[in-house]
DNA sequence: GATACACCTG
DNA sequence: CAGGTGTATC
């Protein structure tokens, strides 16, 4: 703490300690502040966070699901866990928390407060591996955990970490959540659907395998059931982690910071990320690729399904003409009269009456090949070659003779041939519907596969050429994402979200936010530090690969999608729920319409005016909303837009409409960008905004927004977590969030306020999230994934999960 | 000096 | 959310 000197400290942090601290610029400054503020509840309660995040951020793997809880923190050296009842117990835990944040906010680790967060890495550990709390971080980028050896964890240690789990989470959650990627054509029997079904869940596994083949980082994946054990696995590697990596010096790395090793080697990064943008741009092809696989998979897949179409077509006409048989042989003509009329205008009719062969072989026909679809056809052109012939034959005769000539034969030949034009006509109806069913099913957002998790979210800078949307408010459809954002989500958790810059490279897990600004050439800045700079080192650059990152990553190859998204589980439906098509009201309305927060509208006015931001703003003109970008925008956000493509989607009409301010939506995007990222680097904020022409006025808007978005998210973090102690919670497991929950709230009004996000119960509830953070974000919505992102280490709930229980959430910490 | 961030205030 | 300030980094 160089500048502060350790009351100025404590009164800072007193005062706000929230965010910031993890990226703190004092970075080792503090370390003797840190020692005693024992008043201060907030830290303490700050450090159980963060004790909490580093414990969640690791912890991916997580069982998804249900089970997932943290442990909590124990205080003294033992794992202990602080009895709750006690109240001294509790007095030593938040001086261990206290400490901790104190060290935390000389950016090291601190290891006094160390047992109680090293349990609760000890229990998470698994996950990432990350170590702690910078170290932790550090993690993000993946690296890290492999760094740390001893997980016991499972699996974690092992070289893929997060990878693995965020694979093992998906496969677990992907079979089931995404059941259907595609919708279910109309008309299919069920018997067919079951079919689609399994070959589906075939398609997935595999895009699973692919997938977890594909990433590289998580170490730990767990299973969901073992979710306790692994916990503990977790902890240990966790615990061990931290004991092997000297506390950071100075800051904290910054989230997305590479650590692994050198987390552990202790150097941490001061230095801003410099270069992120060589990261990022290689995680932008990683996206490509992968969308592009995925995108081969979905033919694939559509192919399948549309040969089990054809085939259920096959069968249904294969039955008809059974059924058609049996009457015929019935000889009553109920449903020849039908046909008759029916095919009336028929070219072929013949008045004619036939003789009974026709019927009689199609009989046989019918007996000798019940299933055969072949049979059915070549029936029919018999059937009609006859009839051509027998009409050519009789025609003069009956035209001398009159109809009443026309016996039974005759009868039956009229009847043939109203069979073989009904029989036509059906073939065609059946061919129309199922090409119709096809091109449904393939513009519709295929849910994606499993994978995505997440979504979550990074997005990916580029934009995944998928189809954007830009034209289509649907983009679901356009797009053809899928969104699963398995939050769905939106999916493309995601997972993907996006940070597009940040794509972390394989591995990278950004749990953390990315730095804001990345000089993303160096001819362009010299510096390289984009990210956090100073104190904040602490943000690593290498972090940045949030969760966006994360989504990236995973969205591999068996997403279909563009996006990563998370996915991976849900149906299709997006997480937005119905609205998915076309988004509607007010997003496709202009933005006036829009029912956005007061705020926004004041932001747009002053835009609109002509507003100039402070200093920050010289030269931004005001903004131009309005424009169709603007509605696909929402309509992207709507769509969760979390993923990473969608962010990228947004790009192409963008293109379009490139404007010189921001707007309202735009506001409106970046807080939804902010669910994936807290420290978008500026890459990153050009991908998404790719609509908005930069300069620095706008660029300085952005960061001052994601600047107070970090504030809000933090106050409302550490407030949570300072009712939890008053509230005598000890353990994290003890937490819960849930709809009715202060924070659902105060989260949902702040940066869903317009609901956009639909934040379904089913997302709410059965949240997997195991591999939600960072690299998984998988699936559940894109607000969950906001809640669970936090930002530093320390305070930041980032790590958190939270799980659904039976009846409620219960935030982990892994 | 420029930039980015945290912090504080309105 | 914006403006301002202080700080750290480049």
């Amino acid at each position: 703490m160089p500048d502060h000197d350790s009351d100025s400290l404590l009164n800072r942090q007193t005062k706000r300690r929230r965010v910031d601290i993890g990226v703190k610029r004092t970075v080792g400054s503090t370390a003797s502040a840190a020692a005693a503020t024992p008043d201060n509840i907030a830290r303490a309660k700050a450090a159980i966070f963060s004790a909490m995040n580093s414990l969640s951020s690791h912890s991916h793997h997580g069982s998804d699901n249900d089970s997932m809880e943290c442990s909590v923190v124990q205080p003294h050296g033992g794992p202990g866990v602080v009895s709750a009842s006690d109240s001294e117990s509790k007095s030593n835990v938040l001086r261990k928390l206290l400490k901790r944040a104190n060290s935390y906010e000389d950016a090291m680790m601190p290891f006094p407060g160390t047992t109680i967060i090293s349990q609760l890495l000890k229990n998470n550990i698994a996950k990432n591996g990350g170590g702690p709390e910078r170290g932790e971080r550090g993690d993000r980028g993946d690296r890290v955990e492999t760094g740390f050896p001893g997980s016991g964890l499972s699996n974690a240690s092992s070289d893929a970490p997060q990878e693995d789990a965020c694979s093992n989470s998906s496969q677990d959650s992907t079979p089931q959540e995404c059941l259907s990627p595609f919708g279910r054509p109309p008309g299919l029997a069920a018997f067919d659907i079951e079919r689609l079904n399994d070959e589906h869940l075939r398609a997935k596994r595999a895009r699973v395998e692919n997938i977890i083949r594909g990433m590289s980082h998580s170490p730990s994946v767990v299973v969901p059931a073992a979710s306790r054990h692994e916990r503990d696995h977790d902890m240990d590697g966790e615990r061990e982690m931290e004991l092997d990596c000297p506390p950071p010096q100075s800051q904290h790395q910054a989230p997305g910071s590479p650590r692994g090793g050198e987390v552990c080697g202790g150097s941490r990064e001061n230095k801003r990320k410099q270069r992120l943008p060589q990261q990022q741009q290689q995680s932008f092809t990683q996206l490509v690729c992968q969308r592009k696989e995925q995108k081969q998979e979905e033919r694939r897949q559509l192919k399948l399904q549309l040969e089990d179409m054809q085939k259920q077509l096959r069968q249904l006409q294969e039955k008809f003409f059974q059924i058609y048989d049996s009457t015929d042989d019935s000889e009553h003509n109920d449903l020849h009269n039908d046909l008759g009329n029916m095919s009336e205008d028929s070219p072929v009719r013949s008045d004619t009456g036939g003789d009974d062969r026709g019927g009689d072989d199609l009989r046989s026909d019918n007996e000798m090949s019940d299933l055969d679809p072949g049979h059915f056809l070549d029936r029919a052109r018999a059937l009609l070659h006859e009839q051509a012939m027998l009409a050519d034959r009789e025609k003069p005769r009956r035209d001398g003779l009159g109809r009443g000539k026309a016996g039974p034969g005759s009868s039956m030949h009229a009847e043939g041939k109203q069979l073989a034009e009904t029989l036509k006509q059906e073939l065609n109806s059946a061919m129309t519907q199922v090409v119709d069913t096809v091109v449904k099913v393939f513009a519709k957002p295929p849910r994606p596969t499993p994978q995505q998790a997440f979504p979550p979210l990074s997005l990916p800078p580029e934009r995944f050429p998928p189809a954007v949307n830009g034209d289509n408010p649907n983009f679901h459809t356009a797009n053809q994402r899928l969104q699963c954002f398995g939050d769905v989500i939106i999916p493309n958790p995601l997972d993907s979200f996006p940070s597009m810059p940040g794509l972390p490279g394989p591995t990278n897990d950004q749990t953390e936010a990315l730095p804001l600004v990345v000089r993303k050439t160096p001819s362009e800045h010299h510096h390289q530090s984009s990210a956090v700079g100073a104190h904040g080192s602490n943000h690593h650059p290498a972090l940045h690969p949030s969760s966006l990152s994360a989504s990236m990553g995973f969205s591999p190859p068996s997403f279909r999608h563009p996006f990563p998204l998370p996915l991976m589980g849900y149906p299709f439906q997006t997480p937005l729920g119905a609205p998915t098509g076309g988004y509607p009201g007010k997003d496709r309305t202009s933005p006036d319409s829009m029912d956005l927060p007061r705020e926004t509208t004041s932001l747009r006015t002053k835009m609109a005016s002509g507003h100039h931001l402070g200093h920050h703003h010289r030269s931004c003109s005001p903004a131009h909303p309005g424009s169709t970008a603007e509605s696909l925008s929402l309509s992207l956000i709507k769509s969760e837009c979390s993923d990473l493509q969608d962010m990228s989607d947004i790009s192409p009409y963008s293109g379009s409409n490139i404007q010189e301010g921001l707007s309202p939506n735009h506001l409106k995007k970046a807080k939804l960008m902010f669910f994936y990222t807290r420290y978008p680097s500026s890459n990153m904020l050009k991908m998404f905004f790719s609509d908005v022409k930069f300069n620095r006025c706008i660029t300085s808007q952005l960061i001052k927004w994601f600047s107070n978005f970090r504030e809000f998210y933090y106050i409302q973090m550490e407030k949570f977590a300072r009712n939890a102690l008053l509230e005598g919670v000890a353990d994290v497991r003890d937490l819960t969030v849930d709809r009715e929950s202060e924070l659902f709230r105060a989260l949902n009004v702040h940066y869903n306020k317009a609901n956009d996000f639909q934040v379904r119960r089913e997302h709410w509830e059965s949240l997997k999230i195991n591999t939600l953070f960072g690299k998984k974000i998988i699936n559940n919505s894109s607000f969950i994934k906001m809640c669970l992102r936090s930002r530093g280490p320390e305070l930041s709930l980032r790590y958190f999960y939270m799980c659904s229980r039976v009846g409620h959430n219960r935030i982990m910490c892994t």
